[in-house]
DNA sequence: TGAATAGTTACATTAGTGTGCAACTATGTA
DNA sequence: TACATAGTTGCACACTAATGTAACTATTCA
């Protein structure tokens, strides 16, 4: 829906990049995952609008879908059967420094903070009385 | 011997490149095959500098490595373990508009030249009467 | 020795990329 | 209405990367 025609070099080229990398490693390692910014802000602990204009990327080469919720949009992995294969490359990826550990520890736990409420920013101090949906 | 330390970004990175990928694609499409500058040069199309450099930085993040014998060069794939699953998605990339398909047969039409003679620059004119080694 | 071949690289130019700042839209809440 | 939150984007700047030209090394051959 976003790009016209997606080519391997596109993909190989958002992958080379630190902070889309460690997007789409916690992303592969969470199937089924929804993220919302914050989520993924607070897991790579970078600016929001630097994370924002790389998800954005991430989108235009076709690896990422997004959907608006009231305020919040939210990302997944796209699964079409062209990508799949990278998304098994990183997968494999070796952990050199622990950096993919730590965001991926941070991304579960952002994770499950919205098992309940879906993004809640700064911490537990949610009050939801109305969840948005079923957090699938 | 290259690379101090080479991380996936770097390798992403370097198949981000149209001349790069090409290069790649055709490797890893003739497994064990060793070419030199000129073979890819004739393969590709593309100025033999630009070649040059970019077989350099395959060199640098391990794709490739490259022995000299007489004033030939020859690249071929390095097998880690690590850096195998990059071929294999390599291999299963989809040829959008034909230029992969008409690499490849300008390369193995490049290998098939050097059977026995290695590396002839300008079609089947050469004159060679000692072979500069088995051709392995 | 000189000429030709295979390949590399310094330089300059150009194009592209990443990021902070700040302003902006959109949605929800008081 | 005003305010806060979630997210996006224009602008400027710095940095990186790709490429042509031309000069360069190294090797082979006459």
């Amino acid at each position: 829906m976003y790009q016209s025609k997606v080519e391997a070099i596109d993909l190989f080229q958002a992958l080379g990049e630190q902070t889309r990398l460690r997007i789409m490693r916690i992303m592969v390692a969470v199937p089924g995952a929804e993220a919302c910014l914050c989520d993924v802000t607070d897991s790579l602990l970078e600016p929001e609008h630097n994370v924002s204009r790389h998800l954005k990327i991430l989108r235009q080469v076709g690896f990422l879908s997004a959907y608006k919720e009231g305020r919040w949009v939210y990302h997944q992995l796209i699964n079409s059967p062209q990508i799949k294969p990278f998304y098994k490359l990183i997968e494999k990826l070796p952990d050199e420094d622990g950096t993919y550990a730590a965001d991926l520890k941070r991304f579960k736990f952002e994770l499950d903070k919205r098992a309940a409420a879906r993004c809640t920013k700064d911490g537990p101090q949610y009050k939801v009385d109305k969840p948005k949906s079923g957090g699938r």
